[in-house]
DNA sequence: TGACAATACGCAGATAGCTGCTTATAGTCG
DNA sequence: CGACTATAAGCAGCTATCTGCGTATTGTCA
């Protein structure tokens, strides 16, 4: 799956998405496993086991500065008994990407459906 | 499995034996993943997926005061990306405990060869 | 338009620690 | 000595992150 430079996967639009909706509902920034979940949730996609896929997509979007991401203080986690969780926030750019991602989107769409007319 | 108060259970042996095993060889204090693999290594045992079981045994032994355990600097695992380890180190009781076990182990050999013969 | 190359995807598994449930076993009491 | 019961062992799975490997897909170039 060769990237178009610069567009983002349509992996990459979920997790966008997926962090724009809790930070929506209240979670400021949002960690890889709590993210698969919600993708999981809204796509039924079965990325159980698969969350290799997810935690590169995040590292990508991080590396294109589409995500910002800080670890948790460890003694909660250790605390709380369990790993130390990476949270991640989506940037300006990264809200400005999924905009675009979704105009082209559309215009995908509509070229698609104009592909024999438009020369 | 009902235990004799006071006494060592095979496992807790082996646990005993792995820690101190690693302390001769030059390690102070060994995480419970580590224990678990010379354990393996020593028994054959497929512990690989049942590591709850040596995690209970751990927590028993330190409960019993025959370990006691500290976690690592959480920073330090960050910086290696792995989870944060929790260290055990034997105790003088934990040693004296051992002991114990395998003397209790000879002497219930010997009253087995000599069970017909002691009323 | 079709072949190629780049890369995302999914699977598998490692690293560490932990809990819940069921079964087997061993100590104790009648 | 045999029944009862406490509990360890094993299996399965959760939490969280990450890497390696083979396959599938997609953009681009000829």
């Amino acid at each position: 799956m060769r990237r178009k430079k610069g567009a983002l996967i349509p992996l990459e639009v979920s997790v966008l998405e997926a962090a724009l909706g809790l930070r929506a509902s209240g979670t400021e920034a949002a960690h890889g496993f709590l993210i698969a979940k919600v993708i999981q949730d809204l796509t039924g996609a079965r990325l159980l086991t698969a969350h290799g896929t997810l935690y590169r997509a995040l590292h990508r979007l991080e590396q294109a500065g589409f995500l910002e991401s800080f670890w948790e203080d460890p003694r909660l986690a250790l605390e709380q008994g369990r790993p130390t969780r990476r949270f991640y926030r989506v940037t300006a750019a990264g809200e400005q990407a999924l905009a675009q991602a979704r105009a082209d989107e559309k215009a995908g769409l509509s070229s698609l459906t104009s592909r024999r007319a438009t020369p």
